[in-house]
DNA sequence: AGGAGTTGTGAGGGACTTGTGAACGCCGTG
DNA sequence: CACGGCGTTCACAAGTCCCTCACAACTCCT
């Protein structure tokens, strides 16, 4: 079955998630710092990493964003609880699910499942990306179809939408996208991600792209109108 | 059923990845070696080829240059992890589908039937190539005919106009247009490539070469005006 | 409703990519 | 040994795309 990876500096919290987890049929590696989670993730190759944000030496952060630089592998917080919105840290992280402590091993057991359930599928890149019936988007030919109509989409814009379209319903900040399209996300570049958007809306049309206000865009989920 | 050649230097791998292919139905010849995977592919004349690209000896990128210049079977690639893996590495590895390590081999088995799949429907390797009803190339006699006229190419003009017509709409980037001329591609001679363009344009006319801005060529779709 | 901050949008400049004609060197042929 | 075809290189023209800027429109919060 699955491999988890757990970092976490607290002896106790990573045995106690161990034995939860491994109940629940997983195998576990652990590491217990930053750098030592990210040997691991490269050695190990979990399918999935549970990360503990307040990490001695390299930053929790640090660690996500090396991880996801590295691969794909889906990723759950765990965040101390504090007057900041979770949901905005957790979505800057580019984590796929987060906790705050204190929380209960039988809930992170199931945000595991669930994520893994989520991801499954999805996980490669594939050759052909399909949200809905009406959104295709064949990468080798750099090809987009929205609603039978083939649409002529620069390599940046299909990058973007093709990053999007991935993973519909989950959102991007301006820096993520941007790193899809320079490979390094400049920050006084991100207004060029709107342009880019908006160039795309006007070849796609509105519907597909939705904007989260303060904080980036999504790929619309199939069933929208 | 099909006969699927499997290469990778580490037999746990392997074993798998046979494991799995038997059990779908398939037969399965292996290789741990560049080499072996060239003269297996010569004597087995396997229907689709799992390649590693991290292999001792011939590198994986080399076996596949070799595969592809002897025959047509399709590959697909093993990777590892890359940064890279969202990006569009399907296209510089000139593979049919591309799996990064790890992967699930019930993954693979998928990506297997689904490239036989694709592949079959397509020109066989043909000798002669035949887009829409007015395209067709004789590739043994180097003979070319553009909606009934015959045009004269040279044998360089003639090998980018097969690698792009054999697959009407992919992209093709000028180092897999090089490749497929000199059998290596050097960055210096890229721009080349564009003066083949201009000449065979000047040949054929404008509109069955297709320029894809910052990336490469493509031949256009027969459904093409 | 008002203000601060965020996003949408059109225009324009600059960087980069591609098109093109001409020239060069290589090589086999007459 | 000159010639011609071919592939490549070069320089410049033409084209495309991306980022920026300025301002309008919008959202959220109080």
């Amino acid at each position: 079955m699955a491999t988890i990876l757990v970092v976490d500096d607290e002896p106790r919290i990573v045995q106690l998630v161990r034995d939860y987890l491994e109940h629940g049929g997983f195998t576990v590696l652990t590491a217990s710092d930053g750098q030592a989670a990210l040997r691991t993730a490269r050695t190990g190759r979990p399918d999935l990493v549970v990360l503990d944000l307040g990490l001695p030496g390299l930053d929790g952060l640090d660690v996500a964003r090396s991880l996801r630089r590295e691969g794909e592998v889906p990723i759950i917080m765990l965040t101390a609880r504090t007057e900041e919105s979770d949901k905005l840290v957790g979505l800057e992280l580019g984590a796929d699910d987060y906790l705050t402590k204190p929380f209960s091993p039988k809930e992170l057991v199931a945000r595991v499942r669930a994520v893994l359930r989520r991801v499954e599928g999805m996980q490669s890149p594939a050759d052909v990306i399909r949200v809905g019936s009406d959104v295709e988007l064949d990468v080798p030919r750099m090809e987009a179809r929205f609603g039978g109509r083939r649409v002529d989409l620069t390599k940046s814009e299909f990058q973007i939408v093709a990053l999007l379209a991935r993973q519909p319903g989950r959102v991007f900040t301006r820096a993520q996208l941007l790193d899809a399209v320079r490979g390094v996300a400049i920050e006084s570049y991100e207004r060029a991600i709107d342009a880019h958007i908006k160039n795309i809306r006007k070849k796609i049309g509105q519907r597909y792209i939705e904007t989260v206000f303060g904080v980036g865009y999504r790929f619309a989920e199939s069933a929208e109108k």
